[in-house]
RNA sequence: UGGGGAGUCGUCUAAGGGUAGGACACCGGGUUUUGGUCCCGGCAGUCGGGGUUCGAAUCCCUGCUCCCCAGCCA
């Protein structure tokens, strides 16, 4: 029944393998521009990119646009390479660079000016976009539009040169003022920007804007499907007409809608503003969806790629609910999480027939969906940590942790009946549980067919291990922050609560060894990570990278 | 009133003349030393109106709605 997923870039990747269209190649490119941090949508399209070409035998190019050197900058270009990497894909020796291609670029630039297709414009920008016209209103052509091949090469040489200060000048195709594709009215290939680039340095002051750049990039490095977002559609003429007028290789552009996910933000503008601003600790916030959150959140790079095929591709506009990224972390944690005992908001329980001082070592299993896992032996005492809420005086009969008089389970250890509940005198809290323990459930069983319904985790109180746990909520108030009401703005939206610190939180002794990108889950609590950034030996900090699915919470809440 | 796209369960996505399928979400039930997992079942959709056809989500006509485009950003 399990027939494949499909979507239509990869049937019109068959169709082109099976016609021969491309010399029966797949190569693919991923083109982010250094200026941000990758996110959950950037995923989507690397998935797409590396995962098509693989699948069909082909290639694909970790690529950089830079070629706009006020806006991009190293530490991105360092987090996108050990982000794509962390996602588990490899470009083997093919890095490349746009600014690699700047003198290529220029010299096809001076054969579209010696063809008499582009021209030197002097108009201030303020004036280009006047002459643009409108979307129903035609443009009209510049005063310049006619200058000699001759003039034109001589300033274009000159512009090169340093001749001219930024925004003096403009290289412009010459196609078309009237054209009723914006995109087509003389758009502007070469702009004059003095400024320093990443890595070409001062070597040029012109720089080549995106629609002349990519797809030379493209036809350069002989790629066949050139895979990009919705909004670029438009520009696609524009990609096959300087490619035509150039009589190069000429890749075929095919565009798919980007992800966008509930509760949160897309946009690298919109994330740097969060960060800026200090809502949040940083790109790799294990709140953001950028992969550098998501990784430092818990979530495994599977995860994410399994996501990436769920979410499906085409060209209908969507909003995946992000329940469906969490149910994809929570698949593949449950096979790989190694289970362990926390508790988050502790209660003492003190078992009165326990011998003092005596400690057991219980077995207990590493993970029940994985035989491979093991066991490890956990410390068993008389004091006890158990969780606040396991515990109610009032129960309901639907309720079956511990209350008054009440037995459960203590996972891996022992039957424990409640028969005392201590309360501070002054507040009326409770304060300590006196159980006794039945010696004949060791390892969590009777043979009699008593009935346990419950099943608590506990920590030794003498074993326990100090730890901080951090809890996170969604990062935006509103389901689509983007849709904003008259008068705010999607920052308006972020959730105050996104993120709840837990301290005092007891946890057994074997997590000291836990390391930054190991996954376990906390028993009964959820999934949890070491947070890479801001745990030590000192003071170990976990971070929830998704709750466990709670049928106890939700029938209580529409109950 | 310009151009380019897109409309299938609540959400995402298949089916491209022949039984509208899957996943998430939601709702039941079973198993369970995690109120987890797993298993079983249920809910629910072709934007509207015409037409062609034995048969239309699919083809034709028409209407409606939504998204993108007026950077010397990508």
């Amino acid at each position: 029944m399990a027939e494949e997923k499909t979507n239509f870039i990869r049937e019109i990747v068959k169709q082109d393998l099976a016609s021969g269209k491309w010399d029966h190649r797949v190569h693919t490119r991923f083109p982010p521009e250094p200026n941000g941090y990758l996110h959950i949508g950037h995923a989507k399209a690397i998935c797409l990119d590396f995962g098509l070409a693989a699948e069909f035998g082909g290639k694909t190019n970790l690529r950089f646009d830079d070629t706009n050197p006020i806006k991009e900058e190293d530490e991105y270009i360092q987090s996108i390479i050990e982000d794509v990497r962390w996602l588990g894909f490899d470009w083997e020796d093919r890095l490349y660079y746009a600014s690699d291609y700047f003198e290529q670029m220029y010299l096809l630039a001076e054969q579209l000016v010696k063809a008499g297709k582009a021209y030197v414009d002097d108009l201030p920008p303020d004036k280009i976009r006047e002459y643009r016209g409108t979307l129903t209103q035609p443009g009209t052509d510049s005063p310049f539009r006619d200058r000699s091949v001759e003039e034109n090469l001589d300033l274009f040489r000159r512009m090169r040169a340093g001749e001219f200060p930024d925004g003096d000048k403009v290289l412009r195709a010459k196609i078309d003022m009237r054209h009723p594709n914006m995109n087509m009215r003389d758009p502007v290939i070469y702009r004059i920007l003095h400024a320093a680039h990443h890595r070409t340095g001062d070597v040029w002051c012109i720089y080549p804007m995106y629609d002349w750049a990519h797809g030379l990039e493209d036809s350069i490095e002989r790629i066949t499907h050139s895979l990009c977002t919705l909004e670029f559609e438009d520009h696609r003429p524009l990609y096959d007409w300087f490619l035509d007028q150039l009589g190069v290789y000429h890749p075929q552009q095919i565009e798919f809608a980007p992800l966008n996910l509930t509760y949160t933000v897309m946009s690298k503008r919109k994330l740097k503003q969060l960060v800026v601003e200090g809502l949040v600790d940083g790109w790799d916030d294990p709140r953001m969806p950028t992969l550098s959150g998501l990784r430092r959140r818990g979530y495994s790079p599977e995860a994410i790629r399994v996501f990436s095929e769920e979410v499906g591709v085409a060209k209908k506009p969507s909003t995946t609910e992000i329940e469906l990224l969490e149910h994809c972390l929570r698949t593949d944690l449950n096979k790989r999480a190694l289970r362990v005992m926390a508790v988050l908001d502790p209660i003492k329980v003190t078992l009165k027939n326990y011998p003092e001082g005596q400690v057991e070592w219980l077995e207990a299993i590493n993970n029940p969906e994985d035989e491979n896992a093991g066991t490890r032996n956990i410390p068993f005492s008389r004091e006890l940590w158990i969780e606040r809420s396991d515990f109610r005086e009032d129960a309901p009969r639907k309720y079956f942790r511990l209350a008054p008089g009440r037995e459960v389970r203590l996972k891996h250890a022992y039957y424990i009946t409640c028969t005392e509940v201590v309360k501070d005198p002054e507040t009326g809290l409770v304060r300590e549980l006196i159980c006794e323990y039945d010696p004949k459930t060791k390892g969590g069983w009777s043979d009699d067919g008593r009935k346990v319904r419950g099943t608590l985790h506990w920590v030794s109180v003498a074993h326990a291990v100090d730890a901080e746990v951090r809890h996170f909520d969604r990062l935006f108030t509103q389901k689509n922050p983007d849709e904003v009401e008259p008068g705010k703005e999607f920052i308006d939206y972020f959730n105050p609560e996104s993120l709840h610190i837990l301290t005092g939180c007891k946890v057994e002794p074997s997590l000291m060894k836990a390391r930054p990108g190991e996954y376990f889950q906390f028993l009964r609590n959820g999934y949890y990570c070491v947070d890479g950034k801001l745990s030590s030996p000192e003071q170990l900090v976990f971070n929830r990278s998704v709750s466990l699915r709670d049928s106890w919470a939700r029938t209580n809440k529409t109950g």
